[in-house]
DNA sequence: CCGTAAAATCAAAACGTTTCGCTGCACAGC
DNA sequence: GCTGTGCAGCGAAACGTTTTGATTTTACGG
């Protein structure tokens, strides 16, 4: 029923081969120009981009895979790179993989089902072999937020262990030394700022106390049963770094539930910015990621494999961080 | 390079006619059966959506439009609603309207040149013009959260007069009189809690004063602007009824940071549970939507107008809330 | 006015499926 | 032994583009 590009064939008298290269940018006389937008005006003609895609193997679409999609840090995650993309005429396919390693799995065979031109992909899996699929069918993949082993493709991030290893020396300058830290090690990000934690530990001279690190899995829950059992200890620790937003929030209920105050009782020095942490009472201290700077770095990245064809070897891309200040850490 | 059918034809001698009917579920010889499956295994073959699509004019893809992808909102009701449609085989094209009239008007005919089977929207424009396109191709659109003036759509939501007719009891309960509105009346769903409001006041016997009805935007700036007004009042109001999550966010920054207590001070009533509204000091009385229902439903009815081509009248479905209690009222 | 290079146009093939209308076969009923 | 019925299978056409290699038109210097 919709025009096709035979019906401006017949109506202008030009071969298809003409009326596809003007479609596609390319030069014909300023009279047939005329004509063909004429009749595209008169029959609504669109491009079937199914038709398109089938010659061209190309979609102009990005798959897009999330770790979890009720995220507060996806919903600006996706917020940012659908607006990179949809600046250069590109459409996105978005899968949630709600934490689930299996659903990950299905969701990457379903996006080149989907024959999309690329994949942005925040992974729940550390075994980068889910994406094996993609190197063979030759798809761009870029990581955001989160590496995987292997090197193999393109990754931007934060530079997870030197953002902590800073933010420290703010409980470190207020002389705290007995520093808990409750964090999720099931993902990179959890463990790159565990590793972090140590080392700005050791550089202060001081050792861990093994009951005082909680790691666990990237939760509410997590956080706030962490949270508890420091807080029920006989030697409670004066500060705790919290490893994300959900640990972070789950953390701050558990305080507040308590009896005990933050930062009186104990100090929290968080990760990941949020309008909530400004807040609550008191406001936290945290660290704050340059999320539309990542995405945007994400889109760059993946729209440069794609139009080029680039196979340079993959770069990884670490963004600095910025630390927002609070009150939720005592002067001791 | 990928297998096609053509190459499961040399393989097994069949003609392509047969293989498709296989590949659709159609009867064919249980000896043929097993020879095609055999060369489906040993050429990697997946079908071609593109080509598919191309000739059945179907894409086994919804898209979706949401006011804000940001939003806490959107992301439970993109997780819901992926889910759903995932069980069902179906893929989700995601569009953020990012609260722009302009935006969402394209994400239309984006959508629309994507082929999408149909579209469940969340609809930022009051003016239902902009789907026009849809009813011309013929394309099934379910809104969601949101009606639109016109009945030619179906549309799930929740009943939000009736909800807050019934929420505004708590505060009536609590001999309230003097009680204020933070609402947006940009959108659908603030116009009718504020009719409900109004409704409820009308009830019992109350007359609603002018300041106390701040009628804004769907924002936190506005929430937590339109509490320091009420606040800086010399007859401050006892009550406030806050209309969604990011007003009632703001509206409950105001007052943490203004010295004032809640609920000592001013009571707050709001809408839309989040895990937030029981961390915070004090825990917030709100309305709790059924958002995973809400999206079964939705996916529910745009499957049916799909699949059956029903050409039924358009429905609307409203559903039921609940009440969550907090901490935030005060008993005069 | 001719010859030639460059630019614009063309017809036809290709992309990978589904669908249409027909043929051939086996089996049942008379 | 004939007819009728139902089921698998088949070849060919269709879906709406882009691309290829050949061909025509244009422009221009000599």
């Amino acid at each position: 029923m919709p025009a096709t590009i035979r019906d401006i064939k017949e109506q202008t008298g030009l071969s298809l081969a003409t009326i596809s290269k003007y479609l596609n940018g390319g030069n014909v006389l300023p009279e047939n120009k005329k004509k063909i937008e004429a009749s595209i005006k008169d029959l609504h003609y669109e491009v079937n981009e199914l038709a398109r895609g089938l010659v061209t193997s190309k979609t102009r679409t990005i798959g897009i895979m999330v770790h979890n999609i009720s995220s507060p840090f996806s919903g600006q995650i996706l917020h940012y790179l659908t607006e990179a993309l949809r600046e250069k005429q590109y459409g996105v396919l978005i899968c949630d993989s709600n934490n689930d390693e299996k659903l990950e799995r299905e969701n990457v065979k379903y996006l080149l089902g989907k024959k999309v031109d690329g994949i942005i992909v925040v992974p729940v899996t550390a075994d980068p072999t889910f994406l094996d699929a993609t190197f063979k069918k030759n798809v761009p993949v870029v990581l955001l937020d989160r590496t995987l082993s292997g090197g193999r493709f393109d990754c931007v991030k934060i530079d997870n262990r030197g953002a902590v290893v800073r933010a420290m020396q703010v409980l470190l300058n207020n002389r705290h030394t007995k520093i808990a830290i409750i964090a999720s090690k099931r993902e990179y990000t959890g463990r790159e700022r565990y590793t972090g934690f140590g080392e700005a530990m050791k550089r202060a001279g001081l050792t861990m106390h093994k009951p005082y690190v909680k790691l666990g899995v990237h939760s509410l829950a997590w956080g706030y049963e962490s949270m508890k059992e420091l807080l029920a200890m006989k030697d409670r620790p004066t500060a705790v770094f919290t490893d994300n937003y959900e640990i972070t929030l789950g953390a701050m209920m558990a305080i507040n539930e308590s009896g005990f105050k933050c930062p009186d009782d104990i100090s929290v020095l968080g990760f990941d910015d949020n309008v909530i942490f400004h807040l609550i009472d008191p406001p936290v201290y945290m660290v704050k990621q340059p999320l539309k700077e990542m995405s945007n770095k994400a889109v760059e990245l993946i729209l440069g494999r794609i139009e080029t064809g680039s196979l340079e070897m993959p770069m990884e891309i670490s963004l600095g961080t910025t630390l927002v200040e609070g009150e939720s850490v005592k002067k001791l």
